[in-house]
Parts: structure tokens; C-alpha cells; sequence
DNA sequence: TATGAATGAGGTTTCATTCAT
DNA sequence: TATGAATGAAACCTCATTCAT
């Protein structure tokens, strides 16, 4: 017993060590990308930040585009758990894209500088965040589809929705992580009244 | 007499040649930039296109960046007058958002390839289009406050709310343009029916 | 008349102006991996050495191994040629190869930095470099080969015999351009000895 | 006495221990070596063909030189010890040149890896090769003279004709490491013939 | 002694901008 | 005015070596 108890702490010390370093490189690129734009974050200041040296940065990530890479795979696929959690406890379309919203506000709300650098205006122009929007852009018009096969929903076309729904959603949010401290229920409030029942009191 | 009659005219087509190479240098600019992205295309790509050399190109705009500055503000300034002059046609503020969806829309389509620059994903992570963006939610915000105190529109916040039109917009006719040829009257309706009605057929 | 006179020069003052740095720049590296050797020769040398900015270097080639290739290429070009050029002046594989061998050492003398770079023992651990040694082994071996079939030649097998001189002119040839200055006829006395006569005397 | 006796074979099983992992550090590079290339080599990889960390490379070589170093030198005393050997069996230049011939071929071939790293082209390019060279070269020096003191041998500057044999002899018997399985005495035949008879049937 | 994560100096390459013609 | 070769600061990335465990 003494003998596992021994070396497995040994083969992970080494382990645990490098994933804390990982992991506070990802935090301090989140923090630095946040403040100066991804574009414009040197790997040496995400270094400087993480008080590590530059070479450290590549013992972990390949290239700085792998950071980014990695830093988005981890949030969508952080966000998209959430989302699909929030879901899976209500039943109904409407409800559920009401708890989507619910949910995406809250990982917005809590994870503020991440969320700008992911989907706000400093990231949206790469490959990965694009794809990352369609991921959630397929969830939305799946949901927009079966609603309207129920005859809940207004007859639109789901895929252009599903993108209106998405740009709506990552503006808002984003232009909130970066400016005035908007109260959740506000954000949330303001996304489901537009996508559900429009600015206008009577049909238009 | 003759002189001034004479030179007048020698100064405008300095003038007109000048005015015609600087336009051919933004249309050139447009076109490379919306094929690789405005943060990948080169000063020499643009020269290129535009058939003169690198030099000439600092003979017409003091930087790159004044260059994507004027780019931006020629593209806002129209897009303004459109959406302003579509605005000016009708009264009431609903049928004013349904004029300004639709000049937008037509805009969008009629100038594709300086759409996806100024708006779509390659370009709103520089500031000139962030204040861009500003400008145009300020008029919605106007417009939307306007409505409510005129109880036609239901209650969000105008700011925030102008914020998600902004960016559900964006998205949708960026996205237009960079996929599929959808029928200007079909983003129109998506946009409309967004906007004002909501996705549910009975208020949710 | 006087418009082509006119505009040629001009089209060409670039050209000329361009392949002067170009030239320029051949001939730097040249002196200084002579001196430094190929692997230990930054491109800032280089740039430094050819009295131009480092930017520059890399208008001319792509790399650091392009330019290497080039002037390897180069050399083997003007070498071949030479060697080329003094046998079709002469009959008979013996006279050929003596005339092959006067040749070498009249190009190795006359073009020593380039020579001790592209042949000595700073340059041949690269492939370039080696596929040039192939080259001439080839047309070795086929000499050797002739010389075989018309029975005034040991039987060797012809390609490693040609491994052998190639190997031992490269050497020789390098070795003296790094050390003595040794007479042109005692180089080719030894070369021409050694492939034909062997050292001994009389046959061992 | 029984702490000596005692401690002298565990000092020595130490010892026996540490000079077994330099062992197979000096084997691992060989290895890499000549199949990436001495400069291409990098201390981790040798490290970790040696299946051991990287820092334990640094306690049993100063630096990734020294290693060189060593190897070279460990390699250049075996072979000089094996035609030193070889040539103290016969008498006679001639049959002392025959003697080391055969000697380094059979040397070549028993050590294929270790022979392509230190005379073959991935090396010669590094000072400590250059010297070993020269060892042997001022070797061959002497036997050359004195086999022209004794009549024996054509006059041809010793000096030189060392040079071009070393550079024959590497150079034919490096590019049979690399390339074909050559049989050992064909490659002895022709060193031979090259070096003692040359090529001519009848003296040119 | 053995380990492998951490280091950072040093090299390569890019591209907005300048300048001589 | 037009040109395109030249510039060099600035960013990326590598790897021999160190060091805490």
C-alpha cells in the first residue's frame, strides 16, 4: 500500500505542476486578451502575465494560435454544458429557450473576460470562434424547427433565425462584459422578449 | 481669361484622376479584404489589386489604418443616408424600424463585399467599427424609446435593446454574405418579425 | 525610336539596380560563411556584411536555405561548365580527365571563398550539397566506365572509384584553399598521380 | 578491512552503473545522430532514445559539445588503435598502407553509425572532426615519405597526397555507409588500387 | 543520482512605411 | 505624381542549459 501511496503522488506531482502552470497561462491569457484584444496579445505578455518565461509558453501550447484554440474549445464546450443542462430540466420549446437564455446569460455574467475574448468583438473575426457560433447556431435551429412543426412559432426560416438569435445574443452580452453592469434578469429579459415576443405590445 | 478658363479644367482632371485612383484603391481594398480578411491583407495586396505601387498607395492615404477608416466612414455615412432617407419616407416608429430593415437589408445586398468588411466578422474588432456599430444603436435607441413612451412597444431597456438589434442584424446579413444567396424580402421578414413580433405566435 | 530607347532603360534601371543587390548579397555570404562557416552565418551577417537592411535580404530570397541553394547552384553551374567546356577540347577518357582535373583546380583557385563554402567541410553535411557531388560523381563514373570498356582502365567498379575522387579532390581542393597556398600544377600533379598512377612506382 | 572490501565494490558498482549510462548515452547519440544528422540533433532526443531525463545527460556531459567531443574521440582512438595494431603485424609501406586499408574498412564497417556521424558529411564540418582528420592525414604523411625516401613511391607532395587520401577514404567509405551494402573487399580493392596503382593499366 | 519543467537568449521572418529615382 | 526597392522594429519560436524536487 505504501509503495502506490508513494509513487503515484510522485508521477502526478509532476503532472499536477504542469497542468497548474497550464492552466494559469490560460488564465492569464484570458485576462490579457480581455484587456488588449487577442490580435494584439504578445505570447510574451501572456508570459509576462503568468510570471513564467516565454519558452514555457511553448512547452504547453504549440503555437499561440493553439492557446486560442484550446481557450475557446474549453469554453464552448463549458457554455454548451451549461446550456444543455439548463434544458434537459425543462420541458417545452419556449422553456427551453428561455433556460438557454437563463443559462447563457449566467456563464456570461460569470465569466466575463473569457467571454469577451471568446465571442465578443476581439475574437469573433477568427475561424474557430465562427465555427463555435454555428455549433450553437445547429442547437437554436433545432429547437426554432420544432417549434414551428408545433405551430408555437412564427413561420421563419430556422437557419436564418437560429443566426439572427446568435447575434443578437453574443452583441448584447458581450457589449454588457465590456460596458455598464447590466442586472442578469435585465439581460435575460431583453433577449426573451426579443426572440420571443418582439418590441411590439399588440402583433404588428 | 483664357488662363484660368484653361487651367481650371487641367486642375480637375488632376483633380478627377486623383479622386478616380483613390476610389479604385478602397474598391481594390474592399474586394481583398473581404476575400482574406482585414487583418491579413497586405498593403502591397492592395496595391496590387488596385494595379499601382506601394508608394502611390501613401500618396492617397496617410496609413493602412486611414485607409480602413475612411473605408468605414464612407460605408456609414452611406448606409445613414439610405436608412435616414428610407426613414424620412413614412411616420410611425414601426413603420420607420420596417424602412430602416429594409434599406439596411438592400444595402447590405447591393455593397456585399464592403458589408462583410465594415459589419461582418473580419472587421468588428477594431474600434472605427465598434463606433460605427454605436451610432447606428443610438438611432435605434431613439427610436425604440419613442415607441414606449408612445405604449406601442413593450418595456426593455432602449439601450440594450438597440444592442441585440444591432448585433442580430449584423449577424444575419454578414452571415447572408458569406453563405447562401437568401431573397432580400425573406432577411427582411426574418429581421421584421424578429424585431417587432417575436418568434411566438400567441405572446409567450 | 526614342520612346522604346527611352522606356527600356527605365524598365531596366530597377532590374539592374535589383540584381545588384542580389549580387551583393551572393557575394557577402560567400566571404562570410567562408570565414564563419555556413551554419554559424546569421542572415543579419549577411544583410550586415552586404551593407543593406535585413528586410532587404529576404526581398531577394526566401530563406536562409535559398540563398544557400542558389549559390550552390551557382557554383555547380559555373562549374560544370568549365569542366564541360575543358574536356570537348580534348580526346581520349585520359586527356579528359586530366583536363576535368586542371579545370577543378583552375575553378577552385580562382573562386576560393565560394569553393571552400560550397565543397569544404563547412558546406557538405547539406543535401544541396551532396546532390551536387552526385552530379559529378555520375559523369565520373561514366568516364571511368568508358575508359573500363576500352581497356585502359583497372577494373574498379566504376561508381565507387568515382565516390573515391570525388572524395579526394573536394578534400584536397579545400583543404588548400583553408591552408597553404600551394601552386596550381603541384594540385593537379597530386590529383592527376593518385587517380592514374597510384603511388607506386612500379605496379605493387 | 571490512569496510574497504565492502565499500570498494559498491563504489564500483557505481561506478560500473554510471559509466553503463554514459555508455548508453554515447550509443544513443550515435544513433540519432546518424540518422538526423549531427546538427539536427537535438540533447532531448538523444535523452530520450537513452530512455533517461534530460538533466541526466548534464551529469555525465559537461555540455551537448563535449559529448561530441568525447565521441569523436573515443571513435578516433579505437580506430587508430585497430591500424595501429593492424600496420605493427606487417612490414613494408606498401604493406602497411594495405594493412590500414583494410583495417579502416573493417573498422567502417563494424561501426557503421558512429563512422557516418564522425566522418561522414553530417560532421566533417566540425573542428574536432577536422583535427581527427589531421592525425590521420600526418600518419599517412609519414609513410608516404618514407616510402618515397626508400624509391618506392612516386614524388608527389606528401603532405598533399595524405590529404587526398584521407578525403578518398572518408568520402567512399561514408557514402557506402549511407548507401549500398558494399562488400568489404570490394571497398578495400578500390582504396587500394586508387591509392597504390591508380587507374591506368600501363603507367599514362 | 535522476528527473523533466522552466528558462531566455538568440535566431528567423514579416510588413508597414520611407525614399531615391 | 508614381514607383518599388530598401528599411528595421517587432513578433514568433527553438533548444541548450539550469534547477527545484
Amino acid at each position: 500500500m505504501s509503495i502506490p501511496s508513494s509513487t503515484e503522488p510522485t508521477a502526478n506531482r509532476f503532472e499536477r505542476r504542469k497542468e497548474r502552470t497550464r492552466n494559469g497561462i490560460l488564465r492569464a491569457a484570458e485576462l490579457v486578451m480581455a484587456h488588449k484584444g487577442v490580435h494584439a496579445t504578445k505570447v510574451s505578455d501572456i508570459a509576462h502575465r503568468a510570471d513564467i518565461g516565454v519558452g514555457t509558453f511553448y512547452l504547453h501550447f504549440e503555437t499561440k494560435e493553439a492557446l486560442f484554440d484550446a481557450m475557446v474549445a474549453d469554453t464552448v464546450r463549458r457554455l454548451k454544458d451549461e446550456i444543455d443542462e439548463a434544458r434537459r430540466s425543462v420541458s417545452g420549446v419556449i422553456e427551453q429557450i428561455r433556460a438557454s437564455t437563463a443559462a447563457l446569460c449566467r456563464f456570461a455574467s460569470a465569466n466575463r473576460e473569457v467571454f469577451r475574448v471568446v465571442f465578443g468583438h476581439s475574437g469573433t473575426y477568427l475561424r474557430v470562434v465562427r465555427e463555435a457560433q454555428e455549433l450553437f447556431a445547429a442547437d437554436i435551429e433545432v429547437v426554432l424547427a420544432e417549434g414551428m412543426s408545433q405551430g408555437l412559432f412564427t413561420n421563419v426560416t430556422p437557419r436564418l433565425a437560429a443566426q439572427a438569435i446568435i447575434g443578437m445574443s453574443t452583441q448584447l452580452l458581450a457589449w454588457c462584459t465590456e460596458h455598464a453592469d447590466v442586472p442578469l434578469a435585465e439581460l435575460e429579459h431583453t433577449l426573451n422578449t426579443l426572440t420571443l415576443d418582439g418590441m411590439c405590445r399588440a402583433p404588428a
